[in-house]
This record gives structure tokens, C-alpha cells and sequence, in this order.
DNA sequence: CAGATTTTGTACGAACCGGTTAATTTTTGT
DNA sequence: ACAAAAATTAACCGGTTCGTACAAAATCTG
């Protein structure tokens, strides 16, 4: 019976160290690691292409290298797959978030470069918006079900704390805040500007939701981020050395 | 064969006045117009909740108080049907936009009032938000078939961009900016909230996308929305007003 | 080498699902 | 009133699609 194999991550104890691992550069004929990973790279294309019931198994199938009865013997069913998928896009992701280093720059600076980094990150992988929003549309209910994520992203809130911090005492940025509502705006606006690029562009049809203009929208971005963290003063004084407002 | 009945906007040229219309009190056994509408809400609800793909024809068939048959002979086909949905949400969030009376208001106060009205009505409609998001999914392929949807939005910028000059002219708001731009930030942010609700409550559970949170959500956009539209030296006055800020 | 794991391939079944054929009832035009 | 057109009903069909059963081979691990 199509069985799915043990657990997979305590099934991997083998440390890149003893087993004949990849790296090895042994052309390894049965390489479980590759074939589940490969699974996996197409699965996401074809979930975030076509959604949850609008993918097909049998389509997934043949673009694998592999062949679908692998797809049952490694992710169960539809649903156990469109899962894995889910959490490897969300785990991709919060990885190069951590990987920033902001802590030893000016806050406003560090600020910046938070958006910047969030909005082109969106705006270079689609296929992950699109698997949240596919998501969304289920309810997050396989999200639900995913320990994972929810631990990975408290990271982020505590990163965005520390450089809000930085900021309020140097005075630069305006006190009373929650890190939390300056991520939901970043995240707003980078995410909005891939998940609504299409019947945005269909009804306005705008040139920054061209490739083209896809960095004047960015700045603008940080622009709005800005005035809403910055105290006004501050805003003031970054208007006068054109720090700010460059979108015009 | 299942023939699509003739042109329905043209073939309804008895306005209410010859043919014996339901106004008239007389119980008609055969009632298009009422079928039609019926199909077609029980269809947004079902296309809304379970996208293009996961809906069933048989279950939006069942919920109807009429046959599967007259779905596929007032609509022709699954995708048909979508089309006629999603021009039909279009339609009526326009509507409820172009009612706003603005012009008479101080800009200031004519912007909040937009803001407010497309967040609580986004907020309290999210069968149209999912069926945008399904639309966007779908790369914007079915919006780009109507031609009705793109005409009705051109009013929108024209009704933001009004609003601006008077703000400018009044010496509040800073130049520069396009309405479009200003269009964009607010949808961005009111549809954010309704459309990423579930995946973001399921990793952060804020009490602000809860419903009783939601009023001070909104007055937090309000806030970055002026933020981003008032002249430094207004957003340094409307705070000393607390007329912004009571988001804290 | 023995036992477990990974892989292949085919064929199939059973439910599902979009769409149709055909016949019936009501309305409408004249 | 009557024929044509429009609206409606019910049973039906063929292709799709998820998942499995079966049979077997190749490869890795201890």
C-alpha cells in the first residue's frame, strides 16, 4: 500500500556526513532527497499557477522526472502535497529575511532598506503570493494545520521591534507604535502590488506595474512607509535633503 | 441545442410598463429576470468561496431554486457564468463609490471619507474581494473579456483627482502626486486587510483584524493615508488637533 | 548477503463533473 | 384562439481525475 515513508525530517539524521550524500558527486541512482525536492519544485509551479483544485496530479506527474505514483508514495495525497509546498514557499522566504543585517544601521536607513528588501523580494516571486493567496482563499486552513510557519515568523516581529526602537530613541521615529502594524504595511503594500497586479493594470493600466516602473513604485513605497514612521519633523527634514519624494 | 438566449440588456425593452413585470402582483409561473438573478447570486457566493476551479456547477445548480439546465442556458458555460459574476460584483462596488457626495467637503475631510467608505465596504464585503483575488489568480483573463468593467473605473481617479486639486489649491496637501497613486494606496491597504486576513490572523492573531478591531484598523489607514497625501506642516498641525494619531 | 528502501509502470475503478438531448409547460404575438 | 417563441424540467453521457492495486526490479544499508 502506498505508504508514506516515516517522518522525513527525523528520517534525515544522516548529517551530510556518512551516507554517500550528493555533494559526494557519486551519480547516485536512487537519490530520495533529489526526487522529493524535485516533486516538490514542480508541485509549487503547478499549485501556484493553478490553485489548490486547479492543479492536476497527473499534469504534476509528468513534469516530475519522476512518476506520480512517487507523488502518493512521499506526500500521501493532493492535499499532503499542496501542504509541503505551502510550508517549503513560506520557509524560503523568512530565510532571507533573517539574513539581513539591519541592527548596526541608522533606523530610518534600516527602515528603508526592510521595505526595499520585502517589496522587490514580492515582486521577483510571484509563485509565493500566489500560493498565499490560493491559501487565503482556503481559509488558511492548511496553514492551520502547519506548526512551522507560525514559529518562523515571530523573527520577523522582533526584528521590525528593534529597529522601531532604535529609532524612537534617537527621535527620529514616532513613538506609540507597534511593530506589528508596521509590518502589516509593508507587507500590505509589497504584497498588494503582485497579488492585484493584474486587474489593476487590466482597469488603470499604469506604467509603474511595468517591469519599468516597478522602482519608482518602490520608492514610493518606502516613501509611504516613511511619513507613517517617521516623526514629522523628521519627514520634513528628509523632504528638504530630497531623501524623500523622489518619485516625482 | 443550448442557445444562448438573445442579447439580455437589448431584449428587455418592455420597461416595466407592457408585459406583465413582477411589480404587477400577478404570481408569473415563468419569470426570467428572477431566475437569471437568482443563478447568478447563488453563483457569486459559490465562485467566491471556492474560486473558478473548485466550484460546482451541480452544487450552484442545487442551491438555485431552479435546474442546472438554465444555468447552462441563461450563462452557456461554467466560465460564462463567471464572467457574468464577476461583471455583476464590478458593478455594484462602483455604484455604492459614485454616491459619495466629496466635493462639498474640506479635502482633508473628503479623503477620510473615501478611505472609510472602501475600507468598511471592502471590510464587510468579501465575497467581492475573494472574487478579485480569484480574478488575479486567474491573471485578470475573464475581467479583460468585459468591456463594462474598465469604463466604470475611470470614474474613481476623476472623483480622487477633484478631491487633490482642491486640496492643493487649499495649500494641504502637497503637490506632486498622481491620483492613481492615491487610488492605489487606499485599495491596497482596504483589500489587504479582507484578502490576506486569514494567513496573517493565523500567524500573528492581532486583535485588530478581529471585528472589533476593525474600527481602529481603519482609522490607522485614515492616518497613513494622510500621512502620505498632507503637507508635513498639516500632519504636524492635525496632530497637535488630534484629528490624527488616535490610533494609539 | 539479507532486508529495507526507492523506483518503475501499467492498468484500472469509481466517483465526479461539465455539458447535452429531448420533451414539456408557459408566455406572447397576431 | 393558435402557432411560434421562450422558459423550464428531468434524465443522461462521455471524459476527466484522484487514488489504488498489482507486479516487479533496482539499489542502498547494516
Amino acid at each position: 500500500m502506498g505508504k508514506i515513508p516515516a517522518n522525513r525530517e527525523q528520517a534525515k539524521p544522516s548529517v551530510e556526513g556518512k551516507g554517500p550524500a550528493k555533494a559526494g558527486g557519486r551519480p547516485r541512482k536512487y537519490d530520495p532527497e533529489a526526487t522529493r525536492a524535485n516533486i516538490l519544485a514542480v508541485a509549487m509551479e503547478e499549485f501556484a499557477e493553478n490553485g489548490l483544485s486547479g492543479a492536476r496530479i497527473d499534469e504534476i506527474a509528468a513534469k516530475t522526472r519522476t512518476s506520480k505514483r512517487m507523488i502518493y508514495y512521499y506526500f500521501g495525497d493532493k492535499q499532503g502535497l499542496y501542504r509541503h509546498v505551502l510550508e517549503a514557499a513560506y520557509q524560503r522566504v523568512r530565510l532571507g529575511e533573517e539574513a539581513l543585517e539591519l541592527d548596526h544601521l541608522p533606523p530610518a536607513e534600516a527602515l528603508r532598506r526592510l521595505v526595499e528588501f520585502t517589496f522587490t523580494h514580492h515582486s521577483k516571486t510571484p509563485e509565493f503570493i500566489r500560493l498565499v493567496m490560493i491559501e487565503n482563499i482556503h481559509h488558511g486552513a492548511y496553514l492551520r494545520e502547519s506548526e512551522v510557519i507560525r514559529t518562523l515568523n515571530a523573527g520577523v516581529i522582533a526584528h521590525i521591534g528593534r529597529v522601531y526602537a532604535a529609532g524612537c530613541e534617537a527621535g527620529v521615529f514616532r513613538a506609540g507604535l507597534e511593530p506589528i502594524e508596521i509590518h502589516w504595511l509593508i507587507s500590505a503594500l509589497a504584497f498588494f502590488n503582485v497579488s492585484n497586479r493584474a486587474t489593476f493594470a487590466q482597469i488603470f493600466d499604469w506604467d509603474r506595474l511595468q517591469e519599468d516602473g516597478q522602482g519608482a513604485l518602490m520608492a514610493q513605497v518606502v516613501d509611504i512607509v516613511l511619513r507613517f514612521v517617521l516623526e514629522p519633523s523628521a519627514v520634513q527634514a528628509s523632504c528638504d535633503e530630497a531623501h524623500l519624494s523622489e518619485t516625482v
